[in-house]
DNA sequence: GTGGCTGCAAATCATTTGCATATAC
DNA sequence: GTATATGCAAATGATTTGCAGCCAC
């Protein structure tokens, strides 16, 4: 059930902890970006003794070896990500869900500019889901 | 010398005050992507009754109206930036310096995803500028 | 056995809020 | 004259820090 995980951890020479396992397998089956209230709140029911500095610790380690990424998208809080590939995303900001966005930009993936070195690529969209545009629209024709 | 942002505020029915004069002047003459506390201590030199919580009001109506945008890229703090078409930023991770990168990317610029009206697009790119790699080898080469 | 990890409480830092005064129009 | 903007002080909320005890290796 762990085997995953605890691979992982083994592969970056980390040790193996309960709270990184917990959080890795948590980023790895909720792919909704969440902060680290989510998180915690969310580990918290299973382990009671479990602390949020724990949480940013662990993150912060995971994050430090790639693992996971954090995303600055909502401008207030961090969103993280298990880090699979290079993918965008786009946050509405009417409700505040974050999506995965698939498409490619060439020029963005691969070009280093004048000499800087660049190590992570990140694209922001932001506006209004479908979902939220529905509803706007349903505002609109109730008054 | 203020007519230039006197037209701007009024193109967009603002009200014309010494504060969003100032800030307008300012990140129109800095395109360093400075945070609240640089632009207030800027200005607060020659406008000492200047609040900080007036530069976060002016800074809000500023980039509600899209003159200015904010960006959320060092990941700890808002950077403010003159909205002047699309492009994207570069953070160097050791300095913390900004800057503007022109690249396009086609896919980015345009697309809409799955329905979602996208308003904002941002790239960022993170890693070490030349100056800091620089740095780094000298550093590799003393011990 | 020990260095690194966990977890608590307190501190920090960016940003927001409440409210009284001032000012653009 | 009035709605809106300014500016102060206090509050909030995310994140960091200091430190004591614990655990993976």
């Amino acid at each position: 059930m762990y085997e995953k995980y605890i691979k992982i951890l083994k592969d970056h020479t980390l040790k193996i902890t309960s709270p990184r396992l917990e959080i890795l397998k948590y980023l790895d089956k909720h792919h909704t970006h969440p902060n680290v209230e989510k998180i915690y709140s969310s580990l918290k029911k299973k382990h009671p003794s479990l602390s949020r500095t724990t949480v940013y610790n662990s993150l912060g380690v995971l994050k430090k070896n790639r693992i996971i990424q954090s995303l600055s998208i909502s401008g207030s809080e961090l969103r993280y990500d298990i880090d699979e590939g290079l993918h965008h995303h786009f946050i509405c900001k009417h409700c505040g869900t974050i999506l995965d966005i698939s498409i490619t930009c060439p020029n963005m993936d691969k070009t280093l500019q004048g000499g800087h070195r660049v190590e992570e690529v990140q694209g922001y969209f932001k506006g209004i889901c479908k979902k939220c545009q529905t509803k706007e629209k349903g505002r609109d024709n109730n008054g």
